[in-house]
DNA sequence: GACAGTACTGACAAATTTGTCAGCTACAAT
DNA sequence: ATTGTAGCTGACAAATTTGTCAGTACTGTC
C-alpha cells in the first residue's frame, strides 16, 4: 500500500487511510481492541512481524494519537500500548473494515489459517 | 502504505485494507461514489495522479470485483468505470472512513498529552 | 501529412517501505 | 566478569510502489 501521508490526502478517505493504512497497522489495532498489551506480547502475537516494524508502526500510531504508550519506568523496561480515547473514535471504522474483510475473505478461494480473534 | 496482499492478511481488517489500501484507491472510490466516470475524467479530477497509476489501480479494483469496467467498443476508445454491485457492499466502510477522516483532518497536528521530550 | 484525442502498455529510474542484523541501556542474577 | 532481559535504535540491503517517458492503435481535423 501506498502509504498516504497526511499532507497529501486528497479526500477524507485518504486521510483516514493515512493513519490506519500501514502494512501491520490493521493487525496491531485488531490485537489491541481487547485491551492493552506489552510490546513483546504484541510481537509474539503477530508471528511474521519484525520487532523493527512493530515498533515503527507503534510509534506512528502513538504520534497520530490513536494509541497510548505507558512506560512503567522500570528496569528491565515495561512498556504497554493501548488504544487511546481518540483511537476509540476509530471503533466504527474498524468494525466496518472487519466485517467487510471477513466477508471478503470468505469470497472465492479463501486463505486457510484464518483470523481468529486476538489470541493470547 | 503498506500494501497488504490478500494472501498475507493476518486478520479481516488487513483483508479489507488489501483491497482499498492503495495510494490512490480511496480517492478513486471517492470520485466514483456519485456515479460512473470515464478514464480521462477521473484522471483530470485527481490532479496529481499519473495516468499509469490511475490505470493500474483501476485494474486492481476491477480484479478485486469492486469496480466494473464498461468498454463502449468505440474508436476513439470510450471506457468508463463504476462501483460494482459487490463494491457497493463497501459503502458502510467508506462512509465510516470518510466521516472519521473528515474529523481527523480538522484535528490539527496531533499533540496528545504525555509526549513531552525525554527528561535528562 | 502533421497533429490531437482516447485508453493503455512497457522499460526504466526514483522513492518509499520493509527486512536483516548488530548494538545500546540499566540493572539483576549467576 | 559474564550473561540475561525488555524495549528500542541505527546502518544497510532487499523488496515493493510510484513516477517518468516513450510508444501503441485508431480516427477526425487542419
Amino acid at each position: 500500500m501506498a502509504v498516504i501521508r497526511d499532507k497529501e490526502a486528497e479526500c477524507p478517505i485518504d486521510a483516514a487511510l493515512s493513519v490506519i493504512g500501514g502494512r501491520w497497522k490493521g493487525t496491531i489495532l485488531w490485537r489491541l481492541v481487547d485491551g492493552p498489551m506489552r510490546t513483546g506480547e504484541l510481537r509474539r502475537s503477530i508471528p511474521r512481524i519484525t520487532e523493527r516494524m512493530l515498533i515503527r508502526h507503534l510509534k506512528e500510531l502513538v504520534a497520530d494519537g490513536v494509541l497510548d504508550r505507558h512506560d512503567a519506568q522500570e528496569v528491565p523496561p515495561h512498556v504497554s500500548y493501548s488504544i487511546s480515547r481518540y483511537g476509540r473514535t476509530l471503533t466504527p471504522v474498524l468494525r466496518e473494515l472487519c466485517s467487510w474483510g471477513e466477508a471478503h475473505m470468505k469470497r472465492g478461494p479463501a486463505e486457510p489459517g484464518g483470523c481468529a480473534p486476538p489470541p493470547i
